[in-house]
DNA sequence: TTATTTCTTGATCAAATGGTCAAGAGCCGT
DNA sequence: ACGGCTCTTGACCATTTGATCAAGAAATAA
């Protein structure tokens, strides 16, 4: 009875579907109640698989969570990768955070499985922040700071402007409930877009 | 034996005392773990009570979170209330902001208690958020509509632009274990005061 | 088909946890 | 000092929940 977790193993087509399946139905139900809010029942049922059924693909309910969290980390960071210092300033940065934008109306459950991780001192995710994510903003910091130097755009603090724009893209996932309530209704996707946009950028022109 | 939760019963100096202590060490606990991930226990030991006298205070554990929730929703509000139309409009948000900023750095807990309630669909608050929120919104709105009508400010679209503040200025509290990981330090507040300025009113100015 | 491996599940367990209760200790006005 | 009210707690209970296991079903290879 070898574990199917196990080394190096190929893993079955069936084996390839049902931790799929695992997977999305975990990430609804651990972004919507939070690790220890979710119940492994409440995947299970959700993934239409039985409990000990489940627990054969994923010995642990921390492993199922480790699994989904480090499948959005890639997601998450894809869209900041591309970000040019050859292109136009304004055009890159529009292009950066709309798809962060677009990616938090389309996927909210990603955003806020990752905050909710975060929120609470991200104790699965220390090495990716401290790594790759470091690495990586650091290297389009440099990018921002060269675009300020070469005067194409205005004076500003490349770490906390990449922050802002992650703050207030996400906010719309995150903070939906809040979004909806004040304004009445759920907000359209485009208006959005032109309106952070214009917040976060006019400030930028010279 | 009456329970002292009971309606209008003068609260006796040790009720006053117990309740602020239970209330202190939930707003520590909740906030760390979340509702569902903090246990009674936990807030009786850090309360320094023993449970059952916990919840001689509290008749349920959701009843102690409601109580340290509302607590803080008035001091969550306060700071946007007083923001004055009469006065100067940049002075005015750097006000707000740096007050914002100030919140989420000396008292990360209740922001992330707040943030983890929204996150999850805002379950107990929902009235809170339709109801003052809302209508509190809508006015500071109107405040920033005649500034931009009376020609002090450039155009924007004033309520996501308070979406915008709220998310970058509790950007620093909720996530604050990823600022810290990829700074590869604690940011220091004067600096996120002045980088935050920049960013959000720069673009603002006529 | 048959043998072997992979999948699936009902039954069950131990620990954690929210909450109760009765009895005792402490406080307070008289 | 005393009587009544408030406060405190050890013991206990029921439920939830993560996890296990042995045995059977289904797939797969021979």
């Amino acid at each position: 009875m070898p574990r199917p977790v196990a080394k190096a193993q190929q893993k079955s087509r069936i084996q390839h579907q049902n931790r799929a399946v695992i997977l999305s139905a975990a990430l609804d139900v651990f972004s919507a109640y939070g690790y220890r809010g979710s119940t492994v029942d409440q995947i299970a049922a959700k993934a239409g698989l039985s409990k000990p059924n489940l627990l054969y693909y994923f010995r642990r309910k921390e492993e199922i969570y480790v699994a989904v969290l480090e499948h959005t980390l890639d997601e998450w960071l894809k869209p900041l990768r591309v970000l040019d210092v050859e292109g136009d300033p304004v055009a890159e940065l529009t292009r950066y955070i709309s798809e962060k934008l677009e990616i938090s109306f389309a996927n909210p459950q990603a955003s806020r499985l990752f905050a909710n991780e975060i929120l609470h001192g991200a104790p699965h995710v220390q090495k990716f922040l401290k790594g790759p994510l470091r690495a990586l903003v650091e290297e389009k910091a440099l990018v921002i700071r060269r675009w300020i130097m070469a005067g194409k755009i205005a004076t500003v603090d490349p770490q906390h402007f990449i922050f802002s724009i992650w703050a207030v893209t996400q906010h719309y996932a995150d903070f939906s409930a809040q979004v909806a309530a004040v304004l009445g209704e759920e907000p359209s996707p485009e208006r959005v877009k032109q309106a952070v946009l214009e917040i976060l950028l006019r400030g930028l022109k010279v």
